[in-house]
DNA sequence: TCGGGAGTATGATTTTGATCATAGCATGAG
DNA sequence: CTCATGCTATGATCAAAATCATACTCCCGA
């Protein structure tokens, strides 16, 4: 906490009178993680709210058979484990793991919760913010539930392109490192489906690149496909 | 409105200051549908917020090729379209269809949104709730993303016993009339492979009834089954 | 610059579930 | 009672994606 008022410019926090700000500021722990670690696991005692300050996070669950689905990608921003924080003693619903190396801001429940009750723009906010979660999220298990693999992987890609695409002669790289076993876990494939769809795709043009690199060259024909029941061919 | 205090007792509503609680009476509106009707569709303007009083409503998007996906049956005292209450001006992500006869509340967004920010206690109530949601959703998608189709159908099944059960001599009777086309669109599959994952259940004693009354008589065995990535045989 | 590891590529085979087709059953209105 | 209609049932066929197998390629560090 070197800086005078640290919160100021996190979303949330920069909703608070200042008085309340400063009075939290002395209660949140900010910590570093590289890849590779984990901020919490799936079963783990969920005591604290998240805010990813810087980085990039994935939101992890997994099934008894071993078989991972990642639900999100955090950008900095981010609240997590709101849904969590929420039951009395319920332990984590899934696991986060960094996408690389990541700062979060952590505040316990309870001064969370009692932040909440003083300010209610802040609440409000909440609100909203997890209104659009579950938004996002019913509008993605619309996807999985009705979509075929091509058309899941082109909407991931376009919501992407949307949230963390940056622009360059020629098209929107992704600023996020995401190997194919990522993009196949987002959207409920097999890696080898996914790196099928991904050569058809770069063959089409529509996208191109690797694991370290992914950039999208045609997004109005990824929306399209997303959308369209005709694969592309060959 | 004819009682007194006609929201003393519903969710949310049954926290606010009996002042405030009254101030709001008077702008809720009671609306009742019956099956067939709509209460709004995809894309309709968002004005209000709404709570389901009794009866049951099925939330349910559909994709361009003209495939549904229900994305949950609300039971008395859900909230719904939280999620959509927050956009300002966005049109509705889904629609809400009666299962059967049904009485719902509805209040403008405005009088909601300055209600929550007069009365903390009822904001962290909604914040509480949609956290569940949000979890709810996201259990959801990996159970989509992940999970055979007997292991998906499995799992709702459990979920509604839990949810709607009624205690039966043979088992737990559904409360809400499903027919195999509501089950199949709740996880994703056709009528034909809801009808004959549901007949091998009923072989396997798992469960019995059609459209009418669906009886879980085996909630242990469809655990152990949308767990457990073995079919049932024959 | 060489070797190793992580990630991509692609083929062959099998499994799952969708699709198409037809038939049977039950419930309720008349 | 009886017909109509909405749901369930089941078979045959087809397509999509999982699985298994093997090879390649790129990068990074020693």
């Amino acid at each position: 906490m070197a800086e005078a008022d640290p919160l100021q410019r996190v979303p949330l926090f920069d909703l608070l009178k200042e008085r309340d700000r400063r009075r939290l500021a002395g209660e949140v722990v900010e910590t570093r993680y590289r890849k590779g670690e984990y901020i919490f696991r799936e079963g783990d005692p969920a005591e604290y709210f998240h805010i990813l300050k810087e980085g990039a996070v994935k939101c992890v669950k997994s099934s008894t058979s071993g078989k991972e689905c990642t639900l999100k990608v955090l950008m900095p921003g981010d609240l997590f484990c709101c849904e969590a924080a929420v039951f009395d003693g319920a332990p984590h619903p899934g696991s986060a793991e960094p996408l690389c190396d990541v700062s979060i801001l952590r505040v316990s429940k309870k001064s969370y919760f009692a932040m909440l009750r003083r300010n209610p723009d802040a609440a409000l906010e909440v609100i909203k913010y997890l209104g659009k979660r579950l938004n996002e999220a019913q509008e993605n298990a619309k996807i999985l539930a009705l979509d075929r693999a091509d058309q899941r992987l082109a909407s991931l890609l376009v919501k992407l392109a949307e949230r963390v695409g940056v622009r360059e002669p020629n098209g929107l790289r992704l600023a996020v490192r995401l190997t194919r076993q990522d993009l196949a876990n987002m959207v409920g494939i097999t890696v080898e489906t996914a790196i099928r769809i991904m050569s058809r795709f770069k063959r089409a043009k529509l996208v191109s690149g690797g694991a370290k690199q992914i950039v999208i060259r045609d997004l109005t024909g990824l929306k399209h496909l997303a959308v369209d029941p005709l694969a592309v061919r060959h």
